[in-house]
DNA sequence: CGCCTATGTTGACGACGTCAACATCTCTCC
DNA sequence: GGAGAGATGTTGACGTCGTCAACATAGGCG
């Protein structure tokens, strides 16, 4: 009942050279399952035949399936993070570059997510219990949107309000985008490049959304949208 | 190939007093227990029992599992048409309560969603297959949206842009939402009592973005959000 | 050397989705 | 009325799945 999850057998010769290779190949096939065919697709025994062992070899190094499944979303959600903080604009970007930051950041968010949908939907979605560190990852990233809207309402380029709220609202939208596009309910077109398509507008809607309001108007069907960075 | 979904036998008694009560009984079975824990939780042996019927008696009035699943989520998302539709505001209303009408309308969405969460990402999510039916009925709500935002435009009270994109980024934002909440990423303290919890304010600023702009300014933190209808 | 732990294997169990074979009930048509 | 047909329901069985128990091996350490 209070056990942390994980605790593993194995779970503490992170690099200890041994044959930690094997827990390495077991998350890896997964991924690959995962990928090919969803959540139902990773069957402790494909794993296992995919890794080159036996089927009940995994519970060698996870508790359960689920345990599984969390390390491979854990490892998802770590390269969302790294990723999107990374095109966050921070207090030191030039206030005219920041829009063109933050487009960068949530198109990224959102290709992440559309290029993989199903560890997309593994990592922010409800198959997954008891992800409380995914949970915790996905907690940084708001946090390092909130502040680059902090950032961006001081340098005057981000428009008035709760930034909090603001954040939560940008990132719903984001969500709704991935998982809306990704299962069919809207349109995907063109989002094959990274900038053209229809989600490339959106972004930057939602973008021009957060920003002051100067002459800009919303900038829509203008052949070569606002993504093409400066 | 090419056989439309849910043709089983029995189909076609609607109406017929017969004893279609059996499919009735066995639609209720799997939504119960759908919202009990989720479509894991829903077995064909468990629908039977709780149905009063044997294990493979739901064989007789749906293909399959996936086919039972499909008609829980058709009836869930006309329940949801039904309700957003009624809420919208229509060419008819009159200009300065568009905006409390929207509120309403998205308000609703979320609230279904939310109150009933595994029915939602049943009907929005990635579980089901060839949901082709399910998918008309949301772009049937799409197009009621944009047409409000149509209306709302020409009436001078939702801004300029392209309603369509403006749908689009709402409802992408309204699904995140109750994904995002449900899924215990968002704090959902509030929820309980419809005119009160950050859910509120946050539609709230949804629509504050969606309309033209006079001297409101986002109306965040105000005790009594601007949600108490009129 | 002998033991302990980590790791891996096979065997087995129960739950599940699903199909086939059989039973029953009802309606229709002669 | 009776015979057939179709709709509806039942049990039996099969293969797959997650998971546990029992057993095997191999490496480190006293």
């Amino acid at each position: 009942m209070s056990a942390a999850h994980g605790e593993n057998a194995a779970a503490r010769e992170e690099e200890a050279g041994g044959s930690g290779d094997t827990r390495e190949r077991l998350i890896e096939a997964a991924s690959r399952l995962l990928a090919g065919g969803g959540p139902e697709a990773v069957t402790m025994r494909g794993v296992g035949e995919l890794a080159g062992v036996s089927r009940a070899a995994p519970y060698r190094h996870f508790d359960d399936k689920n345990d599984l499944l969390r390390a491979v979303a854990q490892r998802s959600i770590d390269a969302v993070r790294t990723e999107v903080v990374a095109a966050l604009p921070t207090a030191d970007t030039p206030p005219a570059e920041v829009p063109a930051a933050l487009r960068r950041a949530f198109f990224a968010y959102l290709r992440d997510g559309v290029d993989r949908p199903e560890h997309y939907r593994l990592t922010f979605g409800e198959h997954l219990a008891d992800i409380g560190s995914v949970r915790e990852t996905a907690e940084e990233i708001m946090q390092s949107c909130v502040a680059a809207l902090t950032d961006g309402q001081r340098a005057g380029v981000i428009r008035a309000g709760d930034p909090r709220a603001m954040a939560i609202l940008a990132w719903s939208a984001l969500h709704g985008l991935v998982t809306l596009a990704t299962s069919g309910h809207l349109a995907r077109k063109g989002l094959d490049t990274p900038e053209g398509g229809e989600l490339t507008h959106l972004v930057a809607d939602l973008v021009a959304g957060l920003t002051v309001r100067e002459e800009r108007e919303p900038a829509r069907r203008s052949g070569r949208g606002p993504a093409g960075e400066p």
